[in-house]
DNA sequence: GTGAAAGCGCTAACAC
DNA sequence: GTGTTAGCGCTTTCAC
């Protein structure tokens, strides 16, 4: 509900054009007023050694007292260096994303870098195969030092800065950080195993994302190490919602042989999964034990009393910003390929079973 | 902990290289490889409609087959419009810019426009006044249309685009999205005083922020509409912090005459009252009615049981990106300045009095 | 130590 | 309809 306050009155632009009238400052007007040349400025700018005390000092003051700025744009495009590093993301607003954003911003913080998020409004364009490569083409080599991208596929990227990649789903061959999605659903299951489960429900993630898969396989392979079957009817194929999470929590708790534990594989499943046990009049963690996946630790913790696994997103852009840094330094990596680690979060929704 | 993985022995850069070989793609190529000018390949880049069908198609075709992408810096440099929104933030990862991005991120969804958040690294530079405006004219007037700026003051800027400030803390000129403290404050009084509260307790935030006085004139003007006094005892001066939360309300409690109803400025402070109510043996809502306050709808209702405030950060990104909109449309707009709606989310956490 | 001038990739006159 | 050309603001030789 829009608040118009009292200055709001049809507003029309007034005010705007005239603090909008100034035109840009560029580097002659600068030149201009320090009495010296547009090259001079320059050579100030990028403290460069061989400009006179004296000069330099009288250019720092006009440029201070002008508060001159150099377009990013006209900088980028003459010279290689521009201190600027870049993140592509499909969607600004997405949960991933945001964490990510967290761990990148806390890694440039109090470096000379600064950051810039480029994500795309057109939709369609998104879908389209090859739409970070076009992107990523219009910052790289122009505005940014080097780029971390999120997308699935990096094998046909092509690029002049360095890229690191965020959880690529195919053979890339940039340095990457990748997420502990199977081994993350195995430790959860070795721990469901060892308090003496060995009817474990899994509820899966929506079909198609790597995320989904993986987990899945973390499941699946914690119960074969473990020497038990692995029941079809034990697992149901969710798509990460609270509704689905509870459908298919019930769908197991109906069961001739129910499970004594499940295991969904995100944060909102899981809340499923607890409407739906407490719907059946059950509790947690007598009846039935619980535990949920999440790659955001915030996600999985917003759950009370919830054996959960946290993954954090954010460590992932953390450790991404600083590889990139050192591209784009030169220095040969520690790892191409980090695996961030996960942390299982335990809480009282697990029952020891005998 | 670093995982290192087969591949990651001693890397060195080689594919990389590999990949970065080539040489940008430029406006030249794609001419040439057409058979064209580079004027012709611009105004097809363009849509402009002067161009044969033949010529349009045939260009197009080069571009889809080499993968051209125009540099955003060279395109920017030339021509006013870039379709591109700039959002200038101190910290990427602090929670109201987070919550903003979400806001921003729906807003941008579907439009032609992409987006393009900007951020220093340079922490000292960004204490320092007049940073603003540093970063802003190296964005504003080259890379982007227009700009969102999350900065106390902008009085001082003076820019070529259009601007929308975010919750800025002077009067300034430019068009702007606010948040309402002092209304949610005044509202959540109002609630306790319906409920037949006249001792409530305040928890104010870090002394220094806006957000903090005005929450707390909020707090004041209401009890004056009610026509009750404003006691000094009753007022902790907290830091929006869990620990001091606690310590405030311990503080509160432990009064001569303590108060039935507690309000907290945010979400981490609320917590550090209940944290001390259930120390002191009393309970939510019998003993002591608990109400925070807090700007992102997530971290209020993160508190289980608890009365808070809800005011979406969120929304305030999703009204300021169409508010820039309309003012790079060269429309004009329905309102100057914005006020974000305060929304009271009710639970048990408050008792009637008698 | 400083200035003049070329040119980065692109767009927008202006020719043809 | 299409090509030629002059810059946008900046960095970087190359003179002086």
């Amino acid at each position: 509900m829009p608040v118009l306050l009292p200055e709001s009155n049809s507003f029309t632009p007034m005010l705007l054009l005239m603090t909008q009238a100034k035109t840009t400052l560029t580097i002659r007007d600068v030149a201009k007023a320090a009495g010296v040349s547009v090259s001079t400025v320059s050579r100030v700018l990028n403290d460069k050694d061989d400009v006179s005390t004296e000069t330099y000092e009288k250019v720092q003051g006009v440029i201070a007292e002008l508060g001159y700025t150099s377009s990013l744009a006209a900088t980028s495009m003459r010279s290689r260096r521009t201190n600027v590093i870049g993140i592509l993301v499909v969607d600004m607003g997405d949960p991933f994303s945001l964490e990510l954003f967290k761990g990148i911003g806390r890694a440039i913080r109090g470096t000379e870098y600064d950051l810039i998020v480029y994500s795309s409004g057109r939709i369609a364009s998104n879908t389209e195969l090859g739409w970070e490569r076009r992107h990523l083409s219009r910052l790289d080599g122009s505005i940014t030092d080097g780029m971390i991208v999120v997308t699935p596929t990096t094998n046909e990227l092509t690029l002049i800065s360095p890229l690191v990649a965020i959880d690529p789903h195919d053979d890339n061959i940039f340095p990457a950080v990748i997420s502990s999605n199977r081994e993350g659903a195995s430790a959860v299951m070795d721990y469901l195993i060892s308090l003496g489960h060995r009817r474990i429900g899994y509820i899966a993630g929506r079909p198609g994302l790597l995320s989904t898969t993986h987990r899945q396989q973390g499941y699946q392979e914690a119960l074969q190490r473990a020497g038990l079957p692995i029941e079809p009817a034990l697992i149901q194929s969710g798509d990460y919602t609270r509704e689905t999470g509870f459908h298919c929590a019930q769908a197991l708790l109906t069961l001739p042989d129910p499970p004594t534990a499940i295991f969904a594989a995100n944060d909102q499943s899981a809340l499923g999964v607890i409407d739906a046990v407490h719907e059946a009049g059950l509790s947690i963690p007598d009846d039935v034990s619980v535990v949920g996946f999440d790659n955001i630790p915030q996600a999985a913790r917003a759950i009370p009393a919830l054996t959960t696994v946290d993954q954090s997103v954010s460590e992932m852009g953390y450790v991404a910003t600083n590889m990139l840094f050192k591209l784009i330094h030169g220095s040969s990596l520690d790892y191409q390929i980090y695996q961030v680690p996960i942390q299982l979060v335990i809480r009282e929704s697990c029952r020891s079973i005998q």
